[in-house]
DNA sequence: GAGTTATTAAACCGATCTGTTCATTTTACT
DNA sequence: AGTAAAATGAACAGATCGGTTTAATAACTC
């Protein structure tokens, strides 16, 4: 009994809400479709609300975890270092968008259902885009990229572009597409490569 | 009486489920905000979900016309071409983030919301992101990129992106990190450029 | 094995949900 | 001014919402 029943509560929760949507999904449906009935789980949680943030903890702790896992891990497969990292991240997206229960990003559907920018759900989903865009910046300093904050900021719009054109478009290339423009950027801002080109006009 | 009271309806409609969300508001709710009878509104539609449909498709209608439009604009303001065009895109949304009511993607929202593919809902969202994309490709392709496909696709990348950066992380600079990034994929692209630096290695 | 604790199903609460009904008032046209 | 159409408020229906209560059962602890 180690991962304990709260612990997959909310776990299994999680799965639903990202499935089903927040407001859509009603806590009789939420008790019938992880099989813990509705007292357990107010007995365990005061609210839904509570519970909802508690699954979005859940969900920034995972979701961190396995994009830097996963990032290092296909970053060093070939004696990679922080750039061979950081592209590695489209490689891990394209491998969440390609499971067969990817739904795009819960923290996203989250403050879109809770607009409120002080409620605490959109708070928890504000708190894990800054929580991982300090982690990102960390490896892209270590790639000794100019301008580290703005290519920072730059790689996340793509990985959120690309999240949202795998949802709302179902483009199957979405994270080769953000890939090849990370490659883009991070070459333009290598100091180790010849003068940057970032002129403004072509004519 | 030339904004017939349907379009009124709709148009009001628009703005309380951006801000709102969908499931989150209530036909009383929305009746009592946009100052119509609860029966005057299903006597135009027959459910929620055919007046949410038109919502969307006048979303569809309106979001396209205002950007390429203003994309026109600014883009065209310093005798600039096909390329000014499309980099404008990031300062109309840049315009867009500063709005006040500025709440992010609807179509985003509607996919998460209704997430099953085949929901009316869902489907209007997509077609929305296709019929986008076919007006972006001709710009690009007069703009005399390479790979034009993936270039476009790249742009939509990063202007979903930044709209989420926007959404989520309330990052006033979501639209000017982008429009760098699309100038450095753009300059790439640029068939009248000397040879593009596609390496994947840096070491 | 007794006693505490956790979990269960099911009924229940008041509020709210989508959608309807209906009698009344307002609007629009000639 | 007179008539037909449109819009209104308010009550209503049945379902579902978030959340509570209760009494019975299952599981762990000493």
């Amino acid at each position: 009994m180690r991962p304990s029943k709260r612990e997959e509560l909310i776990e299994k929760s999680l799965f639903v809400f990202d499935q089903n949507g927040f407001h859509a999904t009603g806590m009789d449906l939420l008790s019938a479709e992880i099989g813990m009935s509705k007292t357990s789980i107010y007995n365990h949680f005061r609210t839904k609300e509570d519970l909802i943030v508690e699954v979005l903890r859940l969900q920034d702790e995972q979701f961190r975890n396995w994009l830097l896992r996963r990032m290092y891990d296909l970053g060093t497969a070939n004696h990679g270092g922080p750039r061979e990292q950081l592209l590695a991240m489209y490689d891990a997206l394209d491998e969440w968008f390609n499971h067969d229960n990817f739904n795009g990003c819960l923290f996203l559907k989250a403050t879109g259902e809770y607009s409120e920018h002080d409620h605490p759900i959109h708070r928890q989903a504000i708190e894990h885009a800054e929580m991982f865009e300090i982690q990102l910046l960390a490896l892209v300093k270590k790639a000794s990229l100019r301008l580290p904050e703005l290519v920072t900021r730059q790689l996340l719009i793509l990985k959120d572009g690309a999240i949202s054109a795998a949802q709302v478009g179902h483009i199957k290339s979405a994270a080769k597409d953000a890939k090849y423009a990370a490659q883009c950027l991070i070459d333009t801002h290598d100091t180790s490569k010849r003068k940057p080109v970032q002129t403004s006009f072509a004519f």
